[in-house]
DNA sequence: GGTAGACCTGGACGC
DNA sequence: GCGTCCAGGTCTACC
């Protein structure tokens, strides 16, 4: 028997819904089980891997059940992991703000988006999201998990930077984001990359974004979602979903260019809450279309979620 | 500052 | 089952 740990939660902390409101949580090496309403997520700690089920068991509390017993210093990781993945340093009154803002979100509770438990792991899955259909992307995180990461964690900075170009290109079919995704790697290895900088809210918006926008593979859709991923949401990360959503949602007609400019007009009431407005209107649109979020396995989501289909 | 073309993978489609 | 086409965001070279 592992160790236990209850975990605080802001009290309008919803597991099922708050998981279940960002692609990443069916990306391996997350799991959720859409029968029980767990995520299962190894984590990588001072002592190795270890894997934690995540659980709701009342207004305010999760319990982490893990696989082994953690150490002290292992129990403030974990925990310093799980808030950062589920955002429970975002407390009501940042919920309660967004909905002042934003009230069709009221009703749901919608606030929070999922994230990864470090921020290497949110800036590489942003990665294997560019360029690719969504299939690609669960394959991409799903080989590297297998091939890199311990006991299947999601590699470290570490393991990837030392990983050679092929490997990646091969085993975990990255295509040419093979040297980009090392290079990556190799900054955050280095320390090159301040997340205390880029998350401090004294940080400046716009030098955040040109900051990543200088990162190996990172454009201007990658930076404006890696800025999500910070908990910085003035800007939006425009692809070609957004502008698909502009046309089948909004109803907003004209060539790609100008859908854009309209979509930068029409979310700027929401101000620095951009990023939520938008992404909640779209992931209703994905709930209308392919059913609740908790329901959504990782592998029918592989095939489930192709362009064709929306 | 704007734009064309290359990059790689996997799904869709035609035969 | 095989071959071909296409979608997807970033980067480089060029105007």
């Amino acid at each position: 028997m592992g160790s236990r740990l209850t975990i605080s939660t802001p009290n309008d902390y919803d597991l099922v819904r708050d998981v279940c409101s960002y692609g990443y949580f069916v990306l391996a090496p997350n799991h959720w089980d859409t029968k029980k309403h767990t995520l299962t997520r190894p984590l990588h700690l001072e002592e190795g891997p270890a894997t934690a089920v995540i659980t709701q068991t009342g207004k305010g509390k999760l319990r982490a059940s893990f696989d082994r017993i953690l150490s002290r210093e292992e129990q403030a990781q974990a925990r310093a992991q799980i808030t950062r993945m589920l955002r429970l340093d975002e407390d009501e009154s940042h919920s309660k703000q967004f909905h002042g803002v934003d009230p069709r979100w009221k009703k749901s509770g919608r606030a929070r988006l999922f994230r990864s438990p470090t921020l290497f792991e949110d800036v590489i899955k942003t990665v294997t999201s560019c360029n690719v259909a969504w299939p690609s992307t669960v394959n991409m995180n799903k080989q590297m998990a297998r091939h890199l990461g311990q006991k299947g964690c999601f590699p470290t900075a570490a393991r990837v930077s030392r990983t050679r170009v092929g490997t990646l290109r091969g085993r975990c079919r990255v295509g040419y984001r093979d040297q980009r995704i090392v290079d990556l790697a190799k900054l955050f290895h280095k320390g090159e990359i301040d997340e205390a900088w880029l998350t401090d809210r004294s940080t400046d918006d716009d030098d955040v974004f040109t900051f990543l926008k200088s990162l190996p593979g990172i454009g201007p859709y990658a930076a404006g979602n890696i800025m999500m991923l910070l908990g910085r949401y003035s800007r939006l990360a425009i692809d070609t979903e957004t502008v698909r959503h502009g046309k089948a949602a909004l109803g907003l007609k004209g060539t790609d260019r100008q859908i854009i400019k309209k979509l930068e007009k029409h979310y700027e009431p929401f101000g620095e809450f951009k990023f939520k407005s938008y992404w909640f209107e779209l992931w209703t649109f994905y709930e209308d279309y392919q059913g609740p979020s908790e329901t959504w396995d990782r592998e029918e989501t592989a095939t489930a979620f192709t362009a064709a289909n929306f």
